[in-house]
DNA sequence: TTATGCCTAACGTTCGTTCGTTAGTCAATA
DNA sequence: TATTGACTAACGAACGAACGTTAGGCATAA
């Protein structure tokens, strides 16, 4: 018999619906018909609700330190940056998009955010996780960018922190919007391009 | 006696709850609770709990139309823009840190607009009225702004859209931050002030 | 044999909702 | 002025359904 792997089956779920209904209006037997046991079964598993949402939580956690692009790159690091050298309006609002288009369409990436998003305001340590990752992290990555394109000559030289919130906030609003309106992305991913264009204009050196 | 007035704090009290836990995850003893009185008595007042949810959202949505800064505004209107001729980066500033304020902490704006961002997943009315009040109105609030003050020759000429986005985003994040983590609004109106500085800064004509 | 994974059944609690009752208000009527 | 009846808003009690959880049984695999 295949080596059975419930467990991760039920995460997968939990995520899931977690991510559309939040954790306190999910139930366990929502969750159970979704793996398509009973719902008894999955005390096999887990201690409890709870234990799930922290084991939920928890992966999402390790695939995000694993996988994200903000918090690996280092700017500062010749090693990161020596194939960074064509950094041009169009080449960046290329990467841009291509970043996106992946933690748009990435299923744990994508319903990780959603689950910040619905629990920021009842969970403390959720806030908190989503203040690091869908916002420092983000921002330190771009200052990290707008340091080493002033660097380049590329940029002129400017409060690198506004630069970087005013390069990626359009960014981060428009992934919400996509994250609601998924229909939407090709309209958005023309405002990037315009966006990264007109920045790269006015911020010219 | 007293004219009682125990609808109206049923739905102060629902919107307190479900701002916080959602509409699934808020139960009809907890309201009751809340308001003081016994769970039965709730059904004197409503038909339901979906017409509590249905009557809380209209609520919200007229006081939204009643009071938004960004539908009522009409930068083509010359009885509108006549006390803004004084537009400078400190002025502007200035008026966005009041507005920013004024949502922060006006109760129901700032309830309304964290039960819409807690539900925009679930409920497809309020994932419109999300982007509608929370994108569209504020983008189209702002790209009146920037075609004013390209028309009084103090930003140069550029993508009116763009420009709002760039200028409204970064905003938009910073208000979901001060949401999620009211005790760092200070340094949020700095960065703002620093934010609309820049802005006037590099579209400067 | 032991351990695992899933099952059925059942637990006590809470859910949203309905019912009938009661006390109080108000206007019309006698 | 006093009596009546309609109306309202609150209540306690109870409903069936769903909640999260536990216990015990029964296969299969190590």
């Amino acid at each position: 018999m295949e080596k059975s792997n419930t467990r991760e089956e039920i995460l997968e779920a939990a995520l899931d619906l977690f991510a559309v209904n939040g954790y306190e209006a999910t139930s366990i037997s929502q969750l159970a018909d979704a793996v398509g046991i009973r719902k008894a079964s999955l005390y096999s598993h887990f201690a409890n609700k709870q234990d799930i949402l922290d084991t939920v939580v928890e992966t999402v956690l390790k695939g995000y330190a694993d996988h994200s692009i903000f918090v690996r790159a280092d700017w500062d690091d010749p090693e990161f940056t020596k194939d960074k050298t064509g950094m041009t309006a169009e080449n960046v609002a290329k990467l841009i998009q291509g970043q996106m288009r992946y933690i748009l369409h990435d299923p744990h990436i994508s319903k990780g955010r959603k689950l910040l998003m619905i629990e920021q305001f009842r969970n403390e340590e959720l806030a908190g996780l989503q203040t690091k990752q869908n916002y420092e992290d983000v921002l330190n990555y771009f200052m990290g960018m707008m340091r080493f394109l002033i660097r380049q000559g590329t940029l002129k030289n400017a409060d690198t922190e506004i630069m970087a919130a005013q390069f990626s906030s359009p960014i981060t609003v428009w992934i919400n919007l996509c994250d609601r309106e998924p229909e939407r992305e090709d309209e958005v991913m023309e405002l990037v391009r315009k966006h990264v264009m007109q920045f790269f204009e006015i911020y010219r050196k």
